[in-house]
DNA sequence: ATAACAAATGCAACAAAGTTGCAAAAAGAA
DNA sequence: TTCTTTTTGCAACTTTGTTGCATTTGTTAT
């Protein structure tokens, strides 16, 4: 049951359980690819008030239950972490991909960033990489 | 004389030159890093409305004279192109930089995107790498 | 189960960012 | 210079994001 599952990862964060944050927990496991804030919004229906969607998501990030991903179109997109992410403590190595076709973007768990070689004087704290073109739902090219 | 750049620039890509089309190319060529729409709002002065500004990054976007950089922050970024992008045929395959201390977004034109695998079913389009640290000049580690 | 406390929510009022239509002004061509 | 086309500025508006505060809800200890 996701219920079951939901109350477990809000109470594992410490996060104090209500509906709006079960509400939008069980989006994001539902939905398997990643929300706009306007996404959880809409699919959140008028149950919930916008701030409450904007802490939510806020409180979320700080407890590493979602990370964000970078857009060109000013929309920030959040998906759920792994198990090995926690309090602000990120681990997610993988590519993010959106796709041109229908607008999802997707975790791709399974490829890692590669790790590239900076320019003298630079040093790394975070790569993203962020890969748009046609995702395999819509490949029926 | 960066004023002759400009216009030829302009007139290369067959904008008609205007003020504020100057006034914000001149930006990009004087300031070396990446430029949000509020900087270049708050660098062009009150002199120049903020349609105009979001007008002719527009333009200048479909033209091929700068492409845009996503970020985590609703704040996307503007840069320069090189000389072989053109009419919205960006041909940028280098990594893009994002300070952590000054904030400043450069692009590491030596840097090239690595490329990857994807999953079966998967067609890239574009890649973007976003690498956030501590720049050259802030890194007096 | 309930009282006491802490935390989250909704509301209202803003601030900031982005969009659109249209008349006036400036650029480009003849 | 004059005509035509494009760009600009303005106004009005929509959307997105923020903040303070009173009310409600969850949590903890009794």
């Amino acid at each position: 049951m996701i219920e079951s599952k939901v109350t477990e990862l809000l109470k594992k964060t410490q996060l104090s359980v209500t509906d709006g944050r079960r509400r939008i927990l069980e989006l994001f496991l539902q939905h398997e690819g990643a929300l706009s804030h306007g996404d959880i919004e809409k699919k959140a229906g008028e149950k919930f008030d916008r701030v409450t969607v904007y802490r939510t998501l806020q409180a979320f990030l700080e407890k590493g239950l979602i990370h964000s991903i970078p857009s060109s179109d000013n929309s920030i997109r959040y998906a759920l972490c792994k198990d090995d992410c926690s309090d602000g403590h990120h681990q997610d190595d993988h590519v993010h991909f959106i796709c041109n076709r229908c607008g999802n973007t997707t975790c791709l768990e399974e490829v890692v960033v590669p790790s590239i070689k900076l320019p003298r004087g630079y040093s790394a704290q975070q790569v993203e990489m962020l890969v748009s073109g046609i995702c395999k739902s819509c490949g029926g090219a």
